[in-house]
RNA sequence: GCCGACGUAGCUCAGCAGGUAGAGCAGCUGAUUCGUAAUCAGCAGGCCAGCGGUUCGAAUCCGCUCGUCGGCUCCA
């Protein structure tokens, strides 16, 4: 007799030993049909697995949260099976479950996406034919004999360490896997792959060259239209795209990696940093700037010269050796140690919009999130020990109302020492604590990242979350208990000794150019007033009124409005449509009843109109959205 | 850097059994003077990324270079 208990604390009783699908039977048929695994005693196990003894049970549905991976791994099988059929020759590796699907390496020749619907046929095949999928323990031998054709199959086994191992079979088709997986393939109903791109055995480029080949499933048709749908959302917001059509920034084969920003470009980017500018002083920051290039010795100092110097530009200038900056701090080390402080002067805080040139490899460049030449809005905080915690925090409230400005969400993650690094473990100790009190005292959750600091010190990591649910890692925060050493930075302390003064380093947007493409996808091209590069469009329904609008023009750039005025000879109908496409966020028509009453027409972007706005009060309402920089344009709504 | 795809007018793209480049939009000119998402007509615009090769002939085929995009972190 074997007594299953249930997630609801009721006991199932068995005559003889169960399996999970017998569990679900003996529930009912239409829960049978829709588990796809269970949860035995805590661990996830096949649904057909004989249950040995009294044990507590959760069957797995298509509607829990870990059937997708279970499914999506099953799909990785079913994608496997229907390769080898087309070429008998691949060698399978690995093919795990990813964050949006899954994807199998395989060792084959080159193919590319147009093999993807010879594919994809031969797995709906093998799904229509809803082949059972079992599980086989064997010994380790019998699996080596198994594949002994298949080098990394072999690899793999021998690296494992139990003692068994488990093979699930579909058909014809044998893999090497610890499962879990679905009873069968027809579980895997909508599925479609994706890309194919290289990727290394093990990651290592010394290895031979694999295809991998991603793919994506859902449990129904209908989930998976949905995910392709968000994708090409998101590529509809592509900065890229949204940056040529609105004419803010472009990329030239003369400076690959390098952002050309445009008028228009620029007025978002002018925002941004007045609005950095503006947080900071109230926050108690002074700003510096320190020079692009400096020498040789200054990067030998700071230890860039030994462990960053591939990413490096390097100049020869008179015989001496020059470096660009890839990052601002040790020109911030300078700074600190021109001159003598005293414990009363900190904490120091000292902003640099700094422009660094990081050699990025060729093949990761992308758009404005990935460039070579970019602003850090970084600064540098020296303080002493017992200040750790409260400007930690002070780093964490300015994030806060700075992302907020934004709309943008965000979450945070603590990063503690790694296995290599330097400094005492008191040191760490301090410096850990420090972190970890002031998330304490924030309040929010955050995620433990252990033994993934720097070698330097701990961090805080940002990680921003935009409008279609993508997050973003942007603000940091790290103490550094290397530099201040380095340059060996003191102050002089209350009992009028030398001490070495805390150091960290913070960004907030991070690269001003990345978070400038994420801006654009986050709210596709549509800023709020405040960041829109053309604020007030005016449209003057004939020619003869055009110079008229000229001088309402005037008066509102006057107001400080960055305006723009149509003054072709084309259809209004056409103007409306281009100030729409060009996401102008204000659009004043200018016709004969404006010109004599005072007033102006507003649309907006979602196409409402409002008629008879007088000129003084428009102006009003729009410098008080703007001064507020609200995300919302909820003018004229009396 | 590596693998794959790609590079044609300012933009979006067609042309690719090798026969000497085309559309729409944008621009310019003219007509139209319009009340909330494309008025009409005409004109102009390209060393087909660059270099080399095959060929009587190359945007088209081959090689190299440059650049762009998707991957190269997810460990049975």
């Amino acid at each position: 007799m074997i007594s299953i208990t249930l997630p609801d604390g009721s006991i199932k009783q068995f005559d003889q030993k169960p399996s999970g699908m017998d569990v679900a039977l003996s529930i009912s048929q239409g829960l049978a049909r829709d588990c796809v695994a269970m949860e035995l005693d805590g661990r996830l196990v096949d649904l057909g697995q004989i249950i040995e003894k009294n044990a507590a049970v959760r069957l797995i549905t298509t509607k829990s949260p870990e059937a997708l991976e279970i499914m999506r791994h099953s799909a990785a099988h079913v994608m496997a099976q229907a390769i080898m059929d087309i070429y008998p020759d691949a060698k399978l590796t690995i093919g795990p479950v990813i964050e949006n699907g899954f994807y199998y390496d395989v060792d084959m020749q080159p193919v590319s996406e147009e093999a993807f619907s010879k594919i994809e046929a031969q797995m709906k095949k093998i799904v229509k034919a809803k082949v059972p999928i079992k599980r086989r323990r064997v010994s380790k031998n019998e699996a080596m004999e198994f594949y002994r054709d298949e080098p990394y199959k072999l690899e793999m086994i021998s690296a494992l360490e139990d003692a068994s191992i488990s093979f699930y079979e579909q058909g014809n088709f044998t893999d090497l896997c610890r499962g879990p997986h679905v009873p069968h393939t027809g579980f895997v109903k909508a599925f479609k792959l994706m890309k194919v791109s290289g990727a290394y055995w093990r990651a290592d480029q010394s290895n031979a060259q694999l295809q991998r080949i991603y793919g994506t499933a859902f449990f129904d048709k209908k989930q998976l239209k949905s995910y392709l749908h968000f994708l090409e959302e998101a590529r509809k917001r592509n900065h890229r795209k949204i940056g040529k059509a609105l004419d803010l920034y472009s990329f030239h084969d003369e400076a690959p990696g390098m952002a050309f920003f445009h008028p228009k470009g620029m007025a978002i980017w002018n925002e941004l940093l007045d609005y950095w500018r503006k947080e900071h002083r109230d926050a108690g920051y002074v700003e510096t700037k320190t020079p692009i290039m400096m020498q040789r010795f200054l990067w030998e100092r700071s230890g860039h010269w030994e462990n960053y110097r591939e990413n490096m530009y390097i100049s020869s200038i008179d015989e001496h050796d020059y470096a660009i900056k890839p990052m601002n701090c040790p020109g911030g080390m300078l700074l600190y140690g021109r001159k003598h402080h005293s414990y009363r002067d900190l904490p120091i805080r000292a902003g640099e919009v700094g422009l660094v040139h990081r050699h990025e490899l060729s093949g990761v460049l992308n758009g404005l999130f990935r460039v070579r030449a970019f602003h850090q809005d970084d600064a540098h905080i020296f303080m002493t020990p017992d200040q750790i915690q409260d400007e930690i925090l002070g780093v964490l409230k300015l994030v806060e109302r700075i992302y907020g400005t934004f709309g943008l969400g965000f979450s945070l993650e603590l990063s503690t020492r790694p296995e290599k690094s330097i400094g005492t473990d008191e040191q760490w100790e301090i410096a850990t604590q420090g972190l970890e009190s002031a998330l304490k005292q924030y309040g929010k959750d955050y995620k433990l990242n252990e033994g993934d600091g720097a070698f330097y010190g701990p961090k805080i990591d940002a990680h921003i979350k935009d409008a279609l649910g993508r997050t973003w890692q942007c603000g940091t925060v790290q103490l550094d208990m290397a530099l201040p050493e380095r340059f060996d930075l003191s102050y002089i302390g209350q009992n009028n000794e030398k001490h070495r003064p805390i150091m960290i380093h913070r960004v907030i947007y991070g690269s001003i150019e990345r978070f400038f493409g994420i801006l654009v996808e986050h709210f596709a091209g549509k800023f709020p007033l405040w960041l829109a590069p053309v604020q007030v469009g005016i449209l003057p329904i004939n020619d003869e009124l055009a110079p008229l609008a000229q001088n309402l023009a005037q008066d509102l750039q006057r107001a400080g409005l960055r305006t723009e005025t149509d003054h072709r000879s084309e259809s209004l109908n056409k103007k409306v449509r281009e100030a729409q496409l060009n996401k102008i966020p204000l659009i004043l028509t200018y016709g004969n009843k404006e010109k004599e009453s005072g007033t102006v027409s507003v649309r907006t972007l979602d196409g409402n109109v409002k008629h008879g706005i007088p000129v003084p009060d428009f102006i009003k309402e729009v410098q008080a959205n703007i001064k507020e920089r609200k995300l919302e344009m909820d003018l004229f709504s009396r």
